[in-house]
RNA sequence: UGGGGCGUGGCCAAGUGGUAAGGCGGCGGACUUUGAAUCCGUGAUUCGUAGGUUCGAAUCCUACCGCCCCAGCCA
């Protein structure tokens, strides 16, 4: 239970730590309150991260709290697969699991009590009205005409509110503050509204729904936490977060904001995110393309990179678009760890060793993890038909290209050198076949002549291998910023038409048959990959989570861009 | 144009008056039976701009510029 002795590690975690020094708190209580109206996604594990990260390092605690308190949008539904999203990221909320409707009746009261001392009033304005009302930024509002009604009168409407004798719209509580209020969160705010809807847990027991504002900084306060952080846009809801507290004479809790995430080739709106789904963008909340949790799940993400991930972007203020390639470093250098290093021909061309005897078949034995050997070996059948990947042979290589061309030698990994002496084409001229021979010298890959190879190619047994689909992911938009798009045209219009490429008839090591659904590996050369879901015994689907880095194509590129340029 | 917030290398981000951390990316190189991984090297005379205070300023003051957010009975 030792604490680490690291200092703050940003603004927020000083403001902890200037609180418990001064004795304005004396433990840290922070929480993370979604509301169950959706699917988690990577923004919402940053700010998972600080909830639970902050209450961590100075010994706190984290609740998980609902925030339900509009029940037209909130399902159980979501509520599980909030949890589920939570837990997988490898957060414990312990015993501290709420719901804002928990506190309903309890901010009913604390109304009740705010009327009686002439801070909040009933107010019949239409919706339209209060709009009308309320001014604009630059000009003041007016007072709503029912702003001076009794006590007496208020406490009789609001309470007939509460019983149902009103429909939805005829009046509101309002909070009485002040029309002309720089700050329009201040202009007589609406506490609650009326709302003849089924509660996915109270049920028909309300008709009156809390607003945010109202709810939160008091579930807060009953809750006893410390440190309330929030995205940034709450930040002009502060002022009024503490004059309810301070109304109400309660435990104050501190409210401190933090910038949202960004990231480059994505989108991280619930409003976003909602449209490529319902209109058939992605196959779901749980797409691989999609910055859900359960869409990076399935994409092969692991917990721990995206924690990791949440680590080194920071904490900040400033609004700032985090580059992608950060997000695809974590979950390369976690996988490079862990993840069993197997062959994969996505893309297969049949290869025929012409000098290797019909009906041999050898085995060769290959590291599981080269820089791991713990992690053992597995033996690879080796016969005269074999697959390789089509880009690795070129019939006129470029320059710089090192891998099997006609007359060319190359390593198969962990299994012979060969050379291609032959290349057979169809009727149409395109590439069917190669015919090569092999040195039998260079057993096991290796050149005991000391000659150079510079290429070494993934291969696998015709005979030996098994069939399978791989759906190659890519950023959903093709733009860093798919906002960034010509005027008329929203993000969709940025979205990448090649984010995924579905490959049948790719050949696997057999090793692979019956792979666990969500196990990792790294298909050599070609990238991680992950089991999914849709996977069955006779068809093993893999998901391409992220590409190795690739040189090769940085200098193609590069190549191609210098014949462009002349 | 009212209020709030923010401006440090391509992208994040430390820095809290003593002379610009770190990560990602890029580039160059070493190594290599994954063109992977690993390793090494590489960029801010300058911190939105202009003044000022100071022996000394990214840090303090002033003015200006730019960007983001707010006018739901959503959260």
């Amino acid at each position: 239970m030792a604490q680490e002795v690291t200092g703050p590690s940003n603004f927020i975690e000083e403001a902890v730590e200037a609180d418990l020094a001064s004795r304005r708190f004396d433990r840290v209580q922070t929480r993370f309150p979604p509301e169950p109206n959706g699917y988690l996604h990577i923004g919402h594990a940053k700010a998972i991260s600080i909830d639970f990260g902050v209450a961590e390092k100075y010994g706190g605690r984290c609740n998980l709290r609902f925030d339900d308190t509009n029940p037209i949008k909130e399902e159980t539904e979501y509520v599980e697969a909030i949890m589920h999203d939570i837990r997988w990221l490898g957060y414990d909320w312990g015993e501290g699991l709420y719901y804002a409707s928990d506190y309903f009746e309890q901010l009913y009261q604390w109304a009740v009590q705010l009327v009686q001392a002439g801070k909040a009033y009933v107010c019949d304005l239409s919706p339209d009205e209060v709009r009308a009302y309320r001014g604009t930024l630059t000009e003041p509002g007016q007072e709503s005409p029912y702003r001076n009604r009794t006590v007496e009168e208020n406490l009789g409407l609001l309470e007939r509110m509460r019983a149902g004798e009103f429909p939805e719209g005829a009046c509101t509580l309002r909070a009485k503050i002040d029309m002309a209020a720089s700050n329009i969160n201040l202009r007589d705010p609406v506490m609650y509204r009326i709302l003849h809807a089924e509660h996915h847990r109270t049920g028909d027991q309300w008709c009156i729904y809390p607003m945010y504002d109202w709810a939160h900084g008091q579930s807060d306060s009953i809750e006893r936490i410390s440190h309330s952080l929030c995205d940034i846009f709450y930040e002009d809801h502060r002022p009024l977060y503490d004059w309810f507290l301070e109304q109400l004479g309660v435990f104050h809790p501190r409210q401190i904001e933090f910038a949202r995430l960004n990231i480059t080739h994505t989108v991280l709106s619930k409003r976003k995110l909602l449209r490529l789904v319902k209109e058939g963008y992605v196959a779901g909340w749980d797409d691989p393309r999609m910055p859900t949790l359960s869409g990076l799940r399935r994409r092969g993400y692991t917990p721990a990179a995206v924690r990791d991930f949440c680590e080194r972007i920071g904490v900040a203020k400033a609004d700032s678009v985090v580059d992608i390639a950060l997000l695809e470093h974590c979950i390369r250098q976690d996988l490079d760890r862990q993840a069993p290093r197997v062959m994969a021909v996505l893309n297969p061309l049949r290869v025929v060793i012409e000098n290797y005897p019909e009906d041999q078949v050898e085995e060769f034995e290959a590291d599981n993890h080269p820089g791991d050997e713990s992690m053992g070996t597995r033996m690879l059948p080796f016969s005269r038909v074999l697959y390789i990947e089509r880009e690795d042979f070129h019939e006129d290589p470029p320059k710089q290209y090192f891998r099997l061309a006609p007359g060319r030698e190359v390593r198969l990994k962990y299994a012979y050198i060969i050379r291609c002496v032959e290349v057979v084409k169809d009727e149409n001229g395109a590439v069917v076949e190669l015919r090569c021979t092999y040195d039998p010298d260079t057993r096991g890959g290796a050149t005991p002549d000391g000659r150079k190879v510079r290429g070494t190619l993934h291969w696998v047994a015709a005979d030996h291998a098994i069939d399978a689909e791989v759906r190659l992911y890519d950023h959903l938009f093709r733009l860093p910023e798919p906002e960034n798009v010509a005027e008329e045209q929203d993000f969709t219009a940025a979205i990448n038409p090649d984010s995924l490429v579905v490959l049948t008839g790719c050949k696997l090591e057999h090793h692979l048959a019956g792979a666990e659904i969500g196990s990792h590996y790294q298909f050599m050369r070609m990238g991680y990959f992950v089991a999914d879901p849709d996977s069955t015994a006779a068809r093993p689907i893999f998901n391409r989570t992220v590409a190795l880095r690739d040189t090769w194509a940085k200098i193609k590129q590069a190549m191609e861009q210098e014949e462009q340029g002349d």
